[in-house]
RNA sequence: GCUGGAGUGGCGAAAUGGCAGACGCAGCGGACUUAAAAUCCGCUGGGGCGAAAGUCCCGUGUGGGUUCGAUUCCCAUCUCCAGCACCA
């Protein structure tokens, strides 16, 4: 401090074991005391940094920033455990609104404050040992747990016994508090367009036309409070919202003063962050909601978003709840049971090689050398050659293969209407669950789609004459009884589409559904107790096509009201099974046998094999592993 | 830098301790056709030996470990993707 000055720095630490070791201070420059701590020498310097970085946003100032730069100021503090006069800088990489915007900074233990210490040559004291016993390396910070040192007091105790040992003592003696910090990304509430929720607040405006500062609620009987209907609702230019414009609608009369309402709007999501309770009683206009269908609906149980979602949304309606759950407006803590993060879908795979501007082809790791432009390449261009591509005609060259996110720049953009005009509805929603796992980030690929109509278009076949004029039946289609392997895999297929359905495995859904078409299109008699069930197991999938097939098998009303196939478990089994053989891990022969065979008989019939004995070569057999209806190894 | 996710054929993928590559795409061969498209049938991870039937070896980013057995479990490491980013 300037001689005389008795101000008091306040800091928020994590901290506080490490007190012994802060070696300097930084403030913020924004921060309120800077310009009482600079010195009349320092003045010029803490001037232009403040100016400097009050040129810098907020991206400038963390994105970009590759060395901390900071001034000092000047003045000295006194770090309250040990007396110690420390030196009080400004820096920017101390944010003004984070904590109080002044840090106590402690080199030894942390990274940036060792970064800082070590460019302006600021002594860097250790306070903390780790628990192993081992050094701590002299070029880096230890920002790990430990054992206190060199900090009198909490010398030997662990960080956290240290922690809880230091703010009693500085509660003790009336130098600090102990606290916790709560803070909400991005929480900005306010935006400046029409397009929003007003804000149901008025703004108490003074005889002298300006603001006083007071901000009241409208009555609640004028709630709730609609957009006031405007011919032009673009930004004016002035600084001022566009509810600006509705000048009739801004101010307000009451208990003889005048009062302007908010301009401002709220963002989307104040709406989305809690419409999942209002869409369980919309018409009420009492409530939100009534309590009782409240009760009986919330948690949501599943709740599908991508990745915005999960960051923003999802984090602002969980906020929005727990405030309605803490005022007793809602009966759970949280509004959803289970989140899945569908992937992205990118755009479709895409290699380029790189040519400088003399023609010449370079490697992709020159990409951003001066001249050098990317070439699109098509997949007959290219090979494989090791783990990456190069250029069929000049293999030395690496390709670039790789899917990007879509872009309307990049020009990879795939509009849904164009896919849906193309194959129809039922292949673009059949394609997006087949090409990969729910939560996986794939690319698109137009061949994927056509594969999928294909296999819609074989499943057209199997119940339709596709020759006929007129939509009627294959004529294979019949009411004899399925064979056995039909019923099996029908089974099979029931219970796999099931499985996969309560899991959200989509691809190997579909895949089972596939297989199941395979068996079917050579048949020559197609029974229909192996059709209708099947169709039912698509509808969710492809439900167009489903309801189709479902009437022309004969029914006048839709399937969506049937119930879901079920299996028979008995009807799963087949009647031999395929068991292979290993001879100390190498698969050397399978067996085909019946399903119920015992282990005993299992392993006498590998043991006599004539090919495991020729793999044994005469040992004895040390140890036989047999897995029912799986496998059958032999050590020895 | 931090956090999370992922590395398996030419491509999207499947198999969560027990036959690696189901299913689809692409490719190759055949049938049908005057022809093409569509459709149907067959083959299709790599390599060796063999005229063939066949047979042997290698193979799930890399290195190690556990196990009779590892894509799957453990340790280390590399690469890619996404989100966040000086939060004291």
């Amino acid at each position: 401090m300037p001689a005389g000055s008795q101000s008091t720095l306040r800091v928020f630490t994590t901290r506080p074991d490490t007190l012994f070791g802060a070696t300097y201070m930084v403030l913020a420059p924004e921060h309120a005391l800077v310009a009482d701590l600079t010195t009349p020498a320092q003045k010029a310097a803490v001037d232009a940094y403040r100016e400097q970085a009050s040129r810098k946003s907020d991206f400038e100032r963390t994105e970009l920033a590759e060395e901390k730069t900071g001034v000092f100021t000047g003045s000295h503090a006194t770090n309250p455990v040990n007396g110690n006069k420390v030196p009080i800088w400004i820096a920017d990489y101390v944010l003004a609104g984070y904590g109080t915007g002044a840090i106590m900074a402690v080199p030894a233990h942390d990274e940036r404050d060792h970064e800082f210490a070590v460019k302006y040559q600021l002594p860097i004291t250790q306070v903390v040992s780790p628990l192993d016993g081992s050094e701590i390396p002299p070029d880096a910070a230890y920002s790990e747990h430990g054992l206190a040192m060199n900090s009198g007091f909490l010398d030997g105790l662990k960080t956290t016994e240290a922690k809880a040992r230091m703010i009693d003592w500085l509660e003790k003696e009336k130098k600090g508090s102990r606290k916790v910090n709560y803070k909400l990304r991005d929480w900005l509430f306010s935006r400046q367009r029409y397009w929003g929720e007003p804000f149901p607040l008025l703004h108490e405006i003074g005889t002298d036309g300006e603001p006083t500062g007071r901000i009241e609620p409208i009555d609640i009987s004028e709630l709730p409070l609609k957009l006031p209907v405007l011919e032009d609702y673009k930004p004016s230019g002035r600084p001022e919202p566009p509810l600006g414009k509705a000048t009739n609608w801004i101010e307000v009369q009451r208990d003889g003063t005048t009062w302007r309402r908010e301009l401002n709007t709220m963002p989307q999501w104040a709406g989305s962050c809690w419409y999942y309770l209002r869409y369980l009683d919309p018409k009420n206009d009492q409530a939100f909601c009534d309590p009782a269908k409240e009760n009986f609906w919330m948690p949501v149980d599943l709740y599908v978003g991508g990745a915005e979602h999960a960051v923003l949304h999802l984090l602002y309606s969980r906020f929005w709840h727990k405030v309605l759950f803490d005022r007793g407006h809602v009966k759970t803590a949280e509004p959803f049971k289970r989140l899945v993060n569908q992937g992205m879908i990118l755009g479709e795979m895409e290699y380029n090689a790189f040519r400088d501007n003399a023609g010449a082809w370079v490697q992709p790791n020159q990409r951003d050398k001066p001249g050098v432009e990317p070439v699109r390449l098509t997949e007959e261009q290219v090979e494989k050659k090791g783990d990456t591509f190069v250029l069929k005609s000049d293999p030395t060259i690496k390709v670039d293969a790789r899917a990007n996110k879509m872009s309307k720049s990049r020009g990879n953009v795939i509009n849904p209407d164009e896919v849906v005009k193309e194959y129809g509805a039922d292949s673009l929603r059949l394609y997006e669950m087949f090409m990969g796992p729910l939560e996986a980030t794939k690319p698109w690929s137009m061949r994927g789609v056509e594969g999928v109509y294909r296999f819609l278009s074989r499943v057209w076949r199997v119940f339709m004459d596709d020759r006929s004029e007129e939509m009627r039946l294959n004529t294979q289609v019949s009411n004899d009884a399925p064979d056995p392997d039909t019923l099996r895999l029908l089974h099979q297929t029931i219970k796999r589409v099931t499985d996969d359905l309560d899991n959200m495995r989509f691809n190997t859904a579909i895949a089972a559904m596939m297989e199941y078409t395979n068996h079917l299109t050579p048949l020559s008699v197609k029974p229909s107790a192996a059709l209708k069930p099947f169709v039912l197991l698509l509808a969710p999938f492809a439900p167009h096509l489903a309801e189709e097939l479902w009437h022309s098998l004969g029914h006048a009303n839709t399937l969506a009201y049937e119930p879901w196939p079920i299996f028979e478990p008995a009807l799963l089994v087949a009647s031999t099974i395929e068991i292979p053989v290993q001879v100390n891990g190498k698969i050397r022969v399978r067996l085909l046998v019946s399903p119920d065979i015992s282990k005993e008989d299992l392993e006498k019939l590998a043991l006599a094999d004539p090919k495991v004995q020729e793999n044994l070569a005469g040992r004895a057999p040390k140890k036989v592993i047999v897995v029912p209806g799986k496998l059958v190894n032999i050590v020895g």
